[in-house]
DNA sequence: GCCAACGTTGGC
DNA sequence: GCCAACGTTGGC
């Protein structure tokens, strides 16, 4: 079991996409960074994720979802009419991969970048470092409880 | 909307 | 391989 921890910009995909589709993973594509894509190579199906939003209103990790299906390539970089198009991505050799997330709880609040930033568990974590922009980031399990404790 | 920080691109 | 230019991220 693994943990992570992957950012949305809620009005794109928020933490109510999945919860209005209970049951239904949704496909998490357009992850353009090789960074990024490489920790999404490395999920395995029921890894818990801490989704979190961005360049919002209401920044912090909103709720709590999990791998449903494990890396494979991304549709999106062969569809030249969607932005996530990459004219150098081969279906032989996919540049970028896709994962598959479900729904798993909705925070009563979202845990807000101030609370993480005082949380003595995430000092070292990227998340909280300025300048940064990696977008998915994986979690020790320290990490992740402290946030889950955040919540109560 | 601003801008610092970062990753990527491409000329050399 | 270097590095300037550029585009993007993301908090404020």
């Amino acid at each position: 079991m693994q943990y992570w921890l992957m950012k949305t910009e809620p009005d794109e995909c928020s933490i109510d996409d999945f919860r209005l589709a209970p049951s239904r993973p949704l496909q998490w594509d357009g992850v353009r960074n090789y960074q990024a894509r490489n920790f999404m190579r490395s999920m395995e199906v029921g890894d818990q994720v801490l989704l979190y939003h961005s360049s919002c209103k209401n920044i912090g990790v909103a709720g709590l979802i999990r791998v449903a299906k494990s890396a494979y390539p991304d549709p999106k970089q062969f569809d030249d009419k969607s932005p996530y198009f990459d004219p150098k991505s081969t279906k032989d050799k996919p540049r970028w991969d896709a994962v598959d997330l479900v729904f798993e709880q909705k925070f009563e609040q979202v845990i807000s970048l101030d609370k993480l930033k005082g949380c003595e568990a995430l000092v070292e974590n990227p998340l909280v470092k300025k300048g940064n922009r990696l977008s998915v980031i994986p979690f020790s399990e320290d990490e992740f409880q402290a946030v889950l404790a955040l919540t109560k």
